[in-house]
DNA sequence: TTCTTATATAACTAAATGGTTGTTTAGCGA
DNA sequence: TCGCTAAACAACCATTTAGTTATATAAGAA
């Protein structure tokens, strides 16, 4: 007997659209800075040397999934990881990819 | 003193990449098929209702990042999952998805 | 060999995406 | 008020991507 505990194609497409958020390295890297705390967009675009559109666009993606926080303090806005799945979910790829080539470059994962 | 287990940009990368994969609802459904057992590229045509070519793609997709395995037989092609942290992660996300909008539909995971 | 079935692949299209540039809005200090 | 700074946003471009259609390759059957 079977188990069925299938998603439906839309389940699946809010699934997908989740891990889409995960897939562009920027973003990665913007959530690897976070993990040492809040940072507001400035300090984000001194640290990382992207611009400062794009790292407010990326916030706003990552806000709008609930992955990060914000909070506005005068003039500033500070972005926070509002979720701790984030980072298993990461080290889980990232066990991942250690496991495929471990002959390969280190990825003791982090972020 | 804080910890440095930072990953660079290429490891960042590698990552972004994996999670790309899974980034798309098709994939996702072609994995759920698979969570039950192998199957050739004609059953999942016909279980998932999507064209031959795409289906080999996507399954091409999955095969190169060594999420499936594939294995010839007479002219039929099985394939099967290949690692298992497949579920796990996508269960973490559907955990995120069912704590974000309880109220909305259900989404206990089962990929 | 020829036919048929199974899979892969190539070429193409439409849509989505990341990044840039320029502009706008908002808060603060002079 | 007038700057000045921080952040968001809009418009645009180049690239990528999912899916389709058509074709190629491969293996078994007649």
């Amino acid at each position: 007997m079977k188990e069925k505990n299938q998603l439906d194609r839309d389940a699946l497409e809010l699934v997908a659209a989740m891990f889409k958020i995960f897939s562009d390295a920027s973003r990665l890297e913007i959530l690897q800075a976070l993990k040492d705390g809040p940072s507001n967009v400035s300090e984000l675009v001194d640290q990382l040397g992207m611009t400062q559109a794009n790292v407010s666009k990326h916030l706003r993606i990552m806000y709008e999934a609930k992955i990060v926080s914000r909070k506005k303090e005068g003039t500033a806005v500070f972005y926070a990881i509002s979720d701790d799945f984030v980072f298993p979910l990461c080290e889980m790829v990232c066990q991942k990819l250690n496991d495929d080539h471990q002959s390969q470059a280190e990825l003791e994962f982090a972020i």
